[in-house]
DNA sequence: AAAACCGATATACTTTAGGATACTACTTAA
DNA sequence: TTAAGTAGTATCCTAAAGTATATCGGTTTT
């Protein structure tokens, strides 16, 4: 039935939110898709991330396939894998559909006046 | 500089993730891509929502101009607004890159003969 | 007129994600 | 040889997300 499908695709979405949610992770992936990084490389990137979650969330990109951990001690390098990479598009889809999200919030924000916007986070429900 | 620039889609990716993440929002944009719905149809859609967690989830993409709400108290209808309709082809992106996924990781354990999968979860890191 | 369904709200609670801060062990460069 | 950079750990804490359960006022259905 086509019902089933959809459950499904519910669940497939709320799977991969699962991955590339969170605060950090999308951004840790995103980040390395330009090219392998570095701990600290990856950290500056990142802005405001402690090394405790940037340990714990390449830990669970490692896991999960999408994540390469290699070198000794001294120097380790993280990188894509092959199906990390395959995450590049949805990425890509990802930048472009937040880019358009923040024109048309900047919009709203022009003709309504409450311009409090401040890299248009997203406003919270009470 | 080129810095800038993939500075800013680091960002643009937290914002979006943000946005249609966390454990239902993903899943409410989902089940309204099919089509408008109403509140109990998508509590059961989505299977194990709370009331609660509903209201404020729609609250939410309501003030973040994604979701429509319609109607008077005893029939109201809920749908994606234009806005949260360029949303599908992302969403749809996301159920496919699901789909892959669940396959990798199935092959995977398939292999590596550890199949305790259930529905794919994610790994979690300790 | 009662039951059942509609769209919620209230209160109270637990769990988890993520942040702050300090520290470690190793390695190169000055 | 000490200073700075590498890649992390350890502990503690808070705030937010989510759950459980009960209730509510209105409206169809029987």
């Amino acid at each position: 039935m086509r019902n089933k499908q959809k459950q499904g695709q519910l669940r497939d979405v709320q799977d991969v939110i699962d991955i590339i949610g969170g605060r950090w992770r999308g951004a840790i992936l995103a980040s390395l898709c330009d090219k392998p990084k570095r701990f600290n490389e990856l950290k500056r990137d990142l802005g405001e991330i402690t090394p405790r979650i940037l340990t714990k969330e390449l830990k669970y990109l490692e896991m999960n396939k999408l994540v390469n951990r290699e070198g000794d001690t001294a120097s380790v390098l993280y990188s894509l894998t092959e199906h990390g990479h395959s995450l590049d598009p949805l990425i890509g889809a990802i930048v472009m559909w937040g880019q358009k999200h923040r024109k048309v919030v900047l919009a709203d924000a022009e003709t309504s006046k409450e311009a409090n916007i401040e890299g248009f986070e997203a406003k919270q429900a009470s």
